[in-house]
DNA sequence: TTATACATGCTAAAATATTAGCACATCATC
DNA sequence: GATGATGTGCTAATATTTTAGCATGTATAA
């Protein structure tokens, strides 16, 4: 399976795959709402069919619309698109990765609590190093 | 300052902003071996001049070549793209997205403790819940 | 049932991205 | 300083993307 990222998508199809990929799963006209410089339903629908042939896409019926979603499950998705992040900006390093993480937004402790926990968790069941 | 993903940029425009982001700066020849489905000596130039243009990248002149870099800061430029993925695939969570980041790669015990360490000093230094 | 709103199927025009080619400059080497 | 290798500047053709429009089907409500 590829990162649809790597793929030959133009910068439209981006898009929409984010978004539908964001939301789970839309109608046209859903997508529609979401898209920045918003144009035609006639464009968007061109580009869903396009995402379709392309294999990136199916559709559903619900009632008289199509309902879109992606064919890549999202965990995999979200995994390819992770890894090109940390190897194009932080040397592919996951520490570099979570200090961006925990440095940019006001993370509550909370959340930092439930962190520590991840990865205690992380150090006895993952692979020995 | 705006996330060079979110900005109107090509497939082939994005793939060369992605390959100098994680080299730092690059000559013509060295984006043309980085690049995949490589194309021509001309066209290589002829994007760089484009994503010059458009404000992304700067050059300097090594002897009698140009070198490109960026012109927005690499940690930068990460923060926005890390947040992209956050939102796009693990629900705005850095919990998850942390937990994506220590699932898929085999992380040594060695690496989860120094995150452990990064995430104690975010409680100690961060903002108050 | 019939009119209306809203959906898709298909086709084609317009805009943009992608590519290559030619002319000229510059550096290194003989 | 001539010559070849390797740069850039600029222009134009080609391919792809992006867009809209018209014909047609289908559910819904008066």
């Amino acid at each position: 399976m590829e990162d649809y990222r790597t793929a030959k998508l133009s910068r439209r199809e981006r898009q929409i795959m984010d978004i539908i990929y964001q939301h789970g799963q839309m109608s046209v006209a859903d997508v529609l709402e979401n898209l920045p410089d918003a144009p035609s339903y006639s464009t968007v629908r061109a580009l869903l069919r396009i995402l379709e042939e392309k294999g990136h896409l199916t559709h559903q019926k619900d009632g008289p619309r199509y309902i879109y979603r992606p064919t890549q499950p999202r965990h995999q998705a979200g995994q390819f698109a992770l890894k090109q992040v940390v190897q194009t900006f932080f040397d592919k390093s996951i520490e570099r990765t979570v200090a961006a993480l925990v440095s940019d937004e006001e993370v509550s402790d909370e959340e930092l609590n439930r962190l520590s926990k991840l990865i205690e968790q992380a150090k006895k069941g993952g692979a020995p190093s």
